[in-house]
DNA sequence: CCAATTCATTGGGTGTCCCAACGATAAGCC
DNA sequence: GGCTTATCGTTGGGACACCCAATGAATTGG
């Protein structure tokens, strides 16, 4: 029975850093081939499946700052991957969607990302990256 | 059979990511109470784990960047629960050692970094922890 | 004895996250 | 109708984590 600091290397919240430390740093590097950050990235992702989504939501689904949120869709929409539409049913709301030229980006991405992801679970079998997955899940949707 | 990027946030990089943030934000909430920052805590640890050791070796163990490891151990050394000795047979490097203080905070430290990771956890069962862990400590230590 | 490496430190830069404010708009309540 | 309250996008400032590069001192290797 070891004491309960004596490893902070084995704490659980330090473990899911690192290995997400890793994970983060594969897809970042994969996607950077599209000329893409990860935030970037993932906005981009999730404006393609949320349809036309206020910058607020987008926000809320993925726990990005809306401060934030202002820069990383500047840049989409610069880059012409995204457009911002005022939305008449709320002026106060931007309907962001995604273009052609986006989701072709996007699609790209999803090959490296999915890369990346594979590289990272490579070290188990089949079966353990589905375990570790329903774990994990369970423990970002359960509090 | 979903289309591999229509649900980025079932991605393991993600996923692992945001239970990462959830978890680091409860360990950094508990200890904050004893006045250290996250990764003062994690030095602290590895200091007290490692016996007197150099500050370059911290940072690898701990992946923390030699420049913001000056900082850490500023703020350390200056709480007095750290010393930096210089090394006799090397002397180039800083030989870091706990301070009885140092100690005591670490003591304080371990019950309150335990309870914020069972909270972390307590979604799973004793076994899905242990399941967990033993799979995150795979994907940590095989690569 | 000389080249290559390591150590602590300093510097600059980027990205993520938190708190606060603003004008404009919307929603709820009396 | 009017009033308060809340939300939306945006801007601002600041803390912290991560990365790359460079310095002088000191150690190591051939």
């Amino acid at each position: 029975m070891t004491s309960p600091l004596q490893h902070l290397q084995s704490l659980p919240s330090w473990l899911a850093g690192r290995v997400a430390a890793r994970g983060r740093g594969l897809v970042a590097d994969a996607i950077a081939a599209e000329g893409l950050k990860l935030m970037q990235h993932a906005v981009l992702a999730a404006t393609a499946e949320y349809g036309p989504v206020a910058q607020a939501d987008l926000g809320r689904r993925l726990s990005v700052d809306p401060k934030d949120m202002v820069g990383i869709l500047n840049h989409l929409q610069q880059a012409g991957l995204v457009l911002r539409t005022p939305d008449p049913a709320d002026r106060r709301k931007n309907a962001v969607t995604v273009t052609p030229e986006g989701a072709a980006v996007l699609r790209r991405c999803a090959a490296l990302a999915e890369a990346a992801n594979n590289e990272l679970l490579a070290p188990l079998t089949p079966d353990e990256q589905t375990q570790l997955m329903a774990l994990l899940t369970r423990l970002h949707e359960a509090p």
